[in-house]
RNA sequence: GCGGGCGUGGCGGAACCGGUAGACGCACGGGACUUAAAAUCCCGGGGCCACAGGCCGUGGGGGUUCGAGUCCCCCCGCCCGCACCA
């Protein structure tokens, strides 16, 4: 008898059970193989959307697999709780922000919970709890003790409406990454983490992690920045022709091209150039204009290469006689190098465009392999490898080795030495926010910059603020940064910026191996634990937090904390969720829910006015096309939500939402359940022993086969990420199992074998309907605890195969053979078909290949 | 501009190391069941043609090979990342 299925009720009903149980609660045990899987924890917005849904079914598929697979699997969940939409809720609403991120997180936890996912609950963490973040402050002045934190009066970028500094990570274009804002220029006194000190660490170890998109290493490797130059000396002669007894220091990555050089440009940031600037009106509307240009890409791309010429000259320093214009110029970057170069405009093609507006000498120092003598008129600059020309003492060298040579000759006369160059910069943590973790540091009048005591942590936020103004509002408190200095006693005042929130996230994952400790983590424990074994999240994490979270692994091991380097052993992007958007007659943005189909299947919106779909783009509020993953929950379940979710494109690349997608899981989701309890009556009791080969009818013996060819592939698959193609797989050994009609026992036997092992297959991804399922089947143990099935080696090989024949490269038929026949037989059997010899006509077959077991090929 | 990726039916996508292109799903068409609809089940869909057969087909053009979606060269289009990085 087949009832219906009740999603609701069954779903609610497994949740509780696996609760009961405390089946996805771990402990430590050194006597098993561990598996972390970790996905990205959720900034507490109130609601799950999309993104989350696919985050969270994709690691969860994973970690209930490799908990089948018998490894014991850390699953845990947290919420990354600092932040400033929690700051402007209180501004809009007047809720407190925690309140208001407690009530998010209650929210949120009960919408996860209805995804069923295989969470070990007993460790949920909140990062804006004082219990997470005073060991984060502890962290911070061992940092300090260690060099590896320290504070610098520094240039940064003012984001004037979230009135708050950001890393130089956090612009883009030149606005700030959350607000949007056109960022200004501000000099404030900074806590910075020395990340530089792990550049090259950080930079190598990039080709060790084996188990991370290559994409993403790339950005990471990108946005280090690491290059080879040289740091070369010009003695700066004055307007007069006389010294000025100052030195440029230029860097370049091509030294070799330096008896090209026929000019220095400095950046309009560079010390020089601000010194000129108070007595040069023009020189001071020239800096302001390359201000206006803006730091945008856009802009800058194409923006002209200008300069302003000072007047001064350097010497050069290989080729006294010789002395260089020294511009200012809008594309030296002050952040890069020295913020001064020589330009050598035959192979650098912004030199060569400087050049040309400037008429500046042009001279080719290298020749390209196969060249004969240097280009009269150099159209583009010459960029690749060859051959040193023009260069006295570097003239027939290559490239490489005329760099080595002049930096030792520059070496060898003072003026001028091979250095290493990163792009990246030290990490800005300080915040003018209120909701974040107080920065531990007391500012003494009399002994100035003094660490809070260990014993006084945490240094907790104050409950009554204001948010009401802009600017920090730890700054505004009335009392709270009043504070005796820890080392004198005299009266000293609080540091009043908070922690950058990307630091709760940067070492989050260990926290979840000890969450109640009163350490930050127990040693054992993430001995045990750590590394994460496979972490999961969005690729907009490629480079800020994921470095960050290399970077603060790295410091904690050199305090001591842990002993690895490396905290995510593997790492999987998943793309972004699209959805059809729909415009009305206006042009205005329609919802999703918005727009229905009339009578004719023509788009309307709830008026009948007609409306138009556009194209598939990401989800997002400004398209509105935005479809809140609970109401798909709510509606047809979580199993069907998550099956969706999987089913149709590969996780790391975009997938398109559809609400037909999602009836289609959902059908298929009824037939699973049909097709199995309605099996129930007709099919032997559960444990009845394996029958014998040949009581099994062909039939009987082709879903052996493919039950077990299933369970093979579809472990491969989920360990590859193919989770669209473990879900194709289920659909064909469902398809098999459906259109089966068994004719002995035997065969009865084999239907409840492949009912089975599909239900214990799906029930990774569809974990409530097949828990149900396998209770129906007759067991009184939970799935969850059932390992993965092992496929039969026996049935993974059929007797005979099916070979395709061509004719001069054209399949023309197909044969069967007995499996691993040999040659002559394969070819006998190719020749003699009557579609082969159709296609041969009088031609006579010149070679026969064969590819045993898989193709002949007859040239004729 | 540089770096990376991707182009396969109406759509999302399969196709391992070069070996029967289009698995699986969505959408669509036909049939069965039904008073009817929904649901379900069965069948069918790359294009073209002189249709028991054949020709063409994986963005375009060339090449290597017995054989190319897959390898090589050139071009076109789209997407992502970034650094005017000297």
């Amino acid at each position: 008898m087949t009832s219906r299925y009740n999603v609701k009720e069954t779903e609610a009903k497994w949740q509780r059970a696996w609760e009961r149980a405390r089946a996805f609660e771990v402990t430590r045990d050194p006597a098993r193989a561990k598996c972390y899987v970790l996905e990205m924890f959720p900034y507490p917005s109130g609601r799950i959307h999309m993104g989350h849904l696919r985050n969270y079914t994709i690691g969860d598929v994973v970690a209930r697999y490799k908990r089948a697979r018998g490894f014991n699997v850390l699953h845990p969940m947290g919420w990354d709780a600092f932040g400033l939409p929690a700051e402007n809720a209180a501004i809009d609403r007047g809720v407190h922000p925690g309140e208001w991120t407690y009530q998010n997180i209650d929210a949120m936890r009960a919408q996860l919970k209805s995804m069923g996912l295989s969470i070990d609950w007993s460790r949920e963490i909140a990062t804006c709890h004082p219990e997470y973040y005073r060991h984060e402050q502890a962290m911070f002045l061992e940092f300090y003790r260690q060099g590896l934190a320290y504070r610098k009066e520094a240039w940064v970028n003012w984001d004037p409406v979230d009135q708050t500094v950001l890393a130089n990570e956090q612009v883009e274009n030149g606005k700030g990454w959350r607000s949007g804002a056109v960022v200004e220029q501000r000099k404030l006194p900074q806590w910075m983490f020395r990340i530089t000190a792990f550049a090259d660490d950080l930079l190598e170890a990039i080709g060790d992690l084996e188990r991370w998109p290559d994409k993403v290493r790339l950005m990471q490797r990108n946005w280090i920045g690491r290059s080879q130059g040289a740091r070369v000396y010009f003695d700066l002669v004055g307007r007069d022709g006389g010294s000025r007894d100052q030195q440029l220091e230029m860097f370049s990555t091509r030294p070799d091209t330096l008896f090209g050089a026929s000019f220095c440009a400095l950046s309009p940031h560079h010390p020089l150039a601000e010194q000129l600037a108070q007595d040069d009106p023009e020189l001071r509307r020239f800096r302001q204009e390359c201000e206006q240009l803006g730091t945008s890409e856009e802009a800058i791309e194409r923006a002209e290469k200008r300069g302003y010429d000072t007047g001064l000259r350097a010497r050069h320093p290989l080729m006294p006689e010789v002395t260089l214009p020294v511009y200012v110029a809008n594309f030296v970057l002050m952040e890069y190098g020295t913020g001064a170069i020589f330009g050598c405009p035959a192979h650098d093609q912004r030199d060569l465009e400087f050049a040309r507006r400037y008429g500046l000498p042009v001279t080719q120092v290298v020749l390209p392999h196969g060249a004969d003598a240097p280009e009269a008129e150099i159209e583009s600059a010459i960029t690749g490898d060859g051959t040193l020309v023009n260069s006295g003492f570097l003239d027939g060298l290559d490239v490489e080795a005329a760099k080595q040579r002049v930096v030792d000759r520059l070496q060898e006369l003072g003026r001028g030495e091979g250095t290493t160059q990163y792009r990246l910069r030290d990490w800005g943590v300080s915040r003018q926010r209120y909701w974040g973790a107080p920065i531990p540091m007391i500012h003494c009048p009399a002994c100035g910059v003094v660490p809070v005591p260990d014993s006084d942590l945490p240094v907790e936020l104050p409950h009554d603020v204001d948010l009401s103004k802009p600017g920090n509002p730890l700054d505004r408190h009335p009392g709270w940064k009043q504070v005796d200095c820890p080392d004198c006693g005299a009266a000293a005042e609080r540091e009043t910026d908070t922690f950058d929130t990307f630091m709760e996230s940067s070492w989050y994952f260990a926290r979840f191996c000890s969450p109640r400790s009163d350490t930050a983590f127990e040693r054992a424990d993430v001995d045990y634990w750590l590394p994460v074994d496979q972490y999961i999240g969005g690729v907009e994490h490629a480079v800020l937090h994921l470095l960050y979270a290399r970077f603060f692994t790295r410091a904690l091991r050199h305090c001591g904390y842990l002993d690895i380097a490396e905290p995510f052993d593997g790492l999987f992007t998943q793309g972004m969720i699209a959805h059809e958007t729909y415009k009305d007659t206006a042009g205005k943005w329609l919802s999703p829910q918005e727009v229905m189909r009339d009578s004719d299947g023509n788009l309307v919106d709830t008026q009948g006015h007609p409306v138009t779909a556009g194209r598939v783009e990401k989800m997002s509020k400004s398209k509105r096309n935005t479809v809140d993953p609970t109401e798909t929950i709510e509606a047809y379940g979580a199993d069907t939500a998550r099956w969706f979710m999987l089913s149709d494109s590969p996780p790391e690349r975009d997938m398109e939402w559809t609400e037909s997608g999602v009836e289609g899981a959902y059908r298929f989701l009824q037939r699973l359940w049909r097709m199995v309890t309605g099996a129930l009556d007709e099919i032997p009791a559960a444990g009845t022993p394996e029958p014998a080969d040949d009581a099994l009818s062909k039939a009987g013996l082709a879903l052996r086969r493919d039950a077990h060819r299933s369970v093979a592939a579809v472990g491969q698959d989920i360990d590859h990420f193919r989770l669209n193609r473990a879900v194709a797989r289920l659909y064909e050994l469902a398809n098999a199992l459906g259109g089966f009609e068994p004719a002995t026992d035997a065969d009865r036997w084999a239907r409840r074998e492949s009912a089975e092992l599909l239900v214990r297959m799906v029930a990774p991804m569809m974990p409530h309907v097949t828990e149900e399922l396998w209770q129906r089947l007759g067991y009184t143990t939970m799935l969850v605890d059932q390992p993965w099935p092992e496929a039969d080696p026996r049935l993974l090989v059929a007797d005979t195969v099916k070979m395709a024949v061509q004719v001069n490269g054209k399949v023309r038929g197909t044969i069967e053979l007995p499996r691993d026949a040999d040659e002559p037989t394969a070819r006998e059997a190719a020749l003699g078909d009557s579609a082969v010899q159709r296609a041969l006509g009088d031609k006579t077959p010149r070679k026969v290949i064969v590819v045993p077991n898989k193709i002949v090929n007859v040239v004729a």
